[in-house]
DNA sequence: GCCGTTTTCGGCCCGACTGTTTTCAGTCG
């Protein structure tokens, strides 16, 4: 079993806990530890193997136990006694919105409802609302609740996101008294997936403001208004929720809404630790004196901490970190000044060379690299080695006419076949500038055969990128099975780059694995993928995966100057 | 169930909103 799996045992045995009604702090410790499993960047089973668990965070005697007999047996025989107690069936309610664990037991345990589908039934027959703390106006959240759920989609995409949180805050900061409207939550976080969206507004006068809210013209429904807090489900099925304080309670507010939780209550307890409550309104010291903060990095100060970016502030050891003056140096947008993976219309993109030159050129860039796809790959309309030579003549012209403005490399983005081989014999591979080698087929190969498969591609002299390492799409595809410990080890052996592909619907290597490969100074690459002159801006997605994974700017080839980089490119051939 | 610059036992973040209640429980972030 892998962290994620682990992770979701951890995540079922909190839930079905919660529905039998033991303590939160025990539900809240598997929960802890669930996501701390999720973001650990090394392979469980090495912890276990060198017998560590207990220096996982929130892992003690009895969760390491559950761990060892996890990983020996593939079993638990307490998840299973859990289940005999409480049906897993039961799970799927809590899906439903205002549908907790103490709703899901009494519904089980008073009405005899044990899925979800038998909810549905019961509410629409009425009975629901005789049972206790139910009533009509209960029983109808519930069945808009679960009509709901079919037309809510998955999470969304980050460049999605932004795009309908930029629409709404253009609207928000033209309301009356608005002093300030951004986006919160894990938008600003940039985490790669969003769930609802978040904004927050400084405003002294709300009322009117939240009346424009509740009444968008792409409200479907409202599903809470208040002075504080409003939330609304648009017409595409996206919850929005807006928060508005005062203007000079802004910084608490934006800070709270920022998240993420974890990060919150951490920074809260800390808090506490300074005999200070922390909320989304004030400061508040023993005495009941109230401290506001408009702006959100005096909030951070008067804990005694500096500011906090948003992408670190996911409980990964950033408070720590900020306590000890130890945060990391991290790469801005502005650092990068290359592009290692583009395509025209030499296969299957919409510009040609000196398009996309030009722009590359227009945003401060010094070198790019054209890497259109190989023949293998049919549907993206690939080159053959006959195209290559043809191609080469169109960028010397280019870049005769372009000059030293900016360095455009011949690469290619060369298909990985099944059985591990390139799709280039090394001969035409070894008179490219630069090759980017992508898995795109055949990703769900069983662990050992695809992780062979990519540590041959890292081993190949010629290949100088692994180009979005996994091949996930978001928000569903899963990536391919990989054992990362092995493939880091052989691509800081091989001193190959692993790319962080800026399009987001990849945004891979993730977060969690970027972060492992530069803590063991792996080389890095952030590549828009670009297929239109407007995809180059990309970038900035990628950025933020560098970001959130503490990845060490000078990892980032795109950040060297271009003597540096042509030195290594020649060190490599 | 975890954890310790006030603790190996007794704590474990804080507030808004809703609906069912006449003061609060449940859910959410």
């Amino acid at each position: 079993m892998n962290n994620v799996e682990l992770a979701d045992v951890f995540e079922r045995i909190a839930s079905l806990l919660d529905i039998k009604g033991e303590v939160v702090y025990k539900t809240l410790a598997y929960r802890r530890v669930a996501e701390n499993l999720r973001s650990l960047p090394s392979d469980v089973n090495i912890y276990w193997q060198e017998n560590r668990l207990d220096e996982i965070p929130g892992v003690g005697k009895a969760i390491s136990e559950k761990i060892d007999e996890l990983l020996r047996t593939g079993n638990l025989g307490f998840l299973e006694r859990l289940e005999q107690e409480v049906p897993p069936s039961l799970l799927e309610m809590l899906q439903v919105p205002d549908v907790g664990p103490r709703k899901v037991a009494l519904f089980w345990k008073q009405a005899g409802v044990k899925t979800l589908a038998e909810l549905e039934a019961a509410a629409r027959n009425e009975k629901l609302r005789n049972l206790p703390g139910m009533g009509e106006k209960s029983e109808a959240r519930i069945i808009a609740g679960i009509e709901a759920l079919s037309r809510r989609s998955h999470r969304m995409l980050l460049g999605n996101a932004w795009i309908i949180a930029d629409s709404l805050l253009i609207d928000l900061r033209k309301q009356p008294g608005v002093v300030r409207a951004e986006a919160a939550g894990s938008l600003r976080r940039w985490k790669s997936t969003i769930g609802d969206l978040d904004l927050v507004a400084g405003c002294a006068n709300p009322l009117p403001v939240m009346e424009w809210f509740t009444h968008h013209p792409d409200c479907h429904r409202i599903l809470a208004s208040g002075e504080n807090k409003s939330s609304i489900e648009l017409n595409n099925g996206i919850n929005v929720q807006l928060w508005i304080q005062p203007p000079e309670r802004f910084g608490t507010l934006l800070q709270f809404v920022t998240g993420s939780k974890e990060h919150n209550v951490h920074l809260r307890e800390l808090a506490q630790k300074q005999n200070l409550s922390l909320s989304e309104q004030a400061i508040v010291d023993a005495s009941g004196k109230e401290f506001v903060f408009s702006h959100e990095e005096d909030v951070y100060k008067a804990l005694g901490l500096p500011y906090i970016i948003p992408e670190l502030r996911e409980d990964r050891g950033e408070i720590q970190a900020a306590q000890e003056n130890r945060l990391p140096n991290l790469l801005k947008l502005e650092d990068i000044r290359s592009d290692f993976h583009m395509h025209t219309t030499w296969s299957d993109a919409a510009n040609s060379v000196k398009e996309m030159a030009l722009a590359a050129r227009e945003l401060g860039y010094h070198t790019i690299a054209i890497t259109d796809h190989t023949s293998g790959l049919g549907i993206a309309g690939g080159l053959t080695v006959e195209g290559l030579v043809e191609q080469r003549k169109d960028i010397d012209a280019v870049q005769k006419e372009l000059g030293d403005s900016i360095l455009i490399l011949q690469g290619a983005e060369v298909e990985i076949k099944a059985d591990g081989s390139l799709d280039y014999p090394d001969d035409v591979l070894s008179k490219m500038d630069i090759v980017v080698a992508s898995l795109h087929t055949s990703l769900r190969q069983p662990r050992e055969r695809i992780t062979e498969r990519l540590v041959n591609v890292i081993r190949n002299p010629h290949v100088d990128i692994i180009g979005h390492p996994s091949g996930r799409l978001l928000p569903n595809r899963e990536g391919a099975d990989l054992d990362y410990d092995v493939i880091l080890k052989e691509a800081r052996k091989a001193g190959i780059v692993l790319e962080i592909n800026a399009s987001y619907s990849r945004l891979d290597l993730d977060e969690v694995h970027a972060r492992l490969a530069s803590e063991m100074g792996i080389l890095l690459a952030i590549d828009a993928d670009a297929h239109t002159i407007d995809q180059l801006q990309l970038m900035a997605f990628g950025v933020s995966v560098a970001r959130r994974a503490w990845v060490n700017p000078e990892l980032i080839i795109n950040t060297w100057n271009r003597e540096k980089l042509l030195s290594w490119l020649a060190s490599r051939r």
